[in-house]
DNA sequence: GCCCAGGGTGTTT
DNA sequence: AAACACCATGGG
């Protein structure tokens, strides 16, 4: 296969930024290692990434001036690190090593079907059956396949998504995919809902709890107060890592992600 | 073989 | 409301 690098621009961003753990800490499932960099599609395109000192080299089809806004680099991150730090002193162990971490600006069909395949699936198998789910019926793009859209997906037989591996997850992609395509979930509504409010509508459909429901506002709607509570998190806040109070902020989705990034990093070195 | 994984549902205490 | 079994699947 053959990819045309057709464009590539360079966006500037903070030196510290960490672009690998951004694209590879669990946030996303469709980035792998690449030449140095990380290549994946998402905004319908396929990119290489490659973090230099200052920017990040954008290769491939990188049209659109998109790339800046999905890696969140716009946001203050200095300013959320030392709010949550300040209210959790605990936290600073986690921001140190993990502090570098944005969350993305996901399309929220994908961050919300994504964590409907996660529950109690590991990482890898996630982006393994993600990967197959764009093949079985994503459109074909130039590296290869997109996200399906939830009208596809609603379309699709229980038996084709057990065939790549969803096992009993199945019923629930389907009916998370059919919730979206009729209009019973809005994104619109969910982005201006007050967060408890919009938390319930997605917990109204059947396969979607707490956790995923969390996972979809944080990473799909950049609701940045939700905190998905993962059995890695849960550990982390019966240890101390992490406490309610900050659970409980504006801020508590990103404290969240340094949380689960620094402890899959230190889990890794063991 | 058992245990675990970015959980949720339904049932039993 | 809290504890529990069950749900497919693959890697360790």
């Amino acid at each position: 296969m053959s990819i045309n690098i057709s464009e590539s621009i360079k966006i500037s961003c903070p030196e510290g930024f960490s672009l690998g753990g951004t694209l590879m800490s669990g946030q996303c499932f469709r980035w792998s290692a690449d030449g140095g960099g990380f290549a994946g599609i998402a905004n319908g395109r396929w990119v290489r990434m490659t973090q230099q000192l200052g920017y990040i080299l954008v290769e491939g089809d990188s049209r659109g001036d998109v790339w800046e806004d999905y890696l969140d680099l716009a946001t203050d991150y200095d300013a959320i690190r030392a709010e949550v730090t300040a209210l959790d002193p605990r936290l600073a162990q986690s921001a140190a090593i993990s502090g570098q971490v944005r969350i993305l600006r996901q399309q929220p069909w994908e961050a919300l079907c994504s964590f409907v395949i996660s529950q109690n699936n590991n990482i890898g198998r996630i982006r393994l059956i993600v990967g197959r789910l764009c093949e079985l019926c994503g459109r074909r793009i130039d590296g290869g396949f997109d996200f399906p859209e939830p009208e596809t997906v609603a379309a699709l037989s229980e038996d084709s998504l057990t065939e790549i591996g969803c096992g009993y997850r199945a019923g629930y992609i389907v009916a998370a995919a059919q919730a979206v395509a009729q209009g019973n979930l809005s994104f619109d509504q969910l982005r201006s809902l007050p967060v408890d409010e919009a938390r319930a509508r997605l917990t109204a459909v059947r396969g979607i709890g707490p956790k995923v429901a969390d996972c979809a506002l944080l990473y799909g709607l950049h609701r940045l107060e939700c905190f998905p509570r993962d059995v890695w998190i849960k550990r982390a806040l019966a240890e101390g890592l992490v406490s309610e109070a900050v659970a409980h902020s504006r801020y508590a989705g990103v404290a969240q992600q340094f949380v689960f990034e620094y402890i899959r990093t230190q889990k890794n070195q063991r």
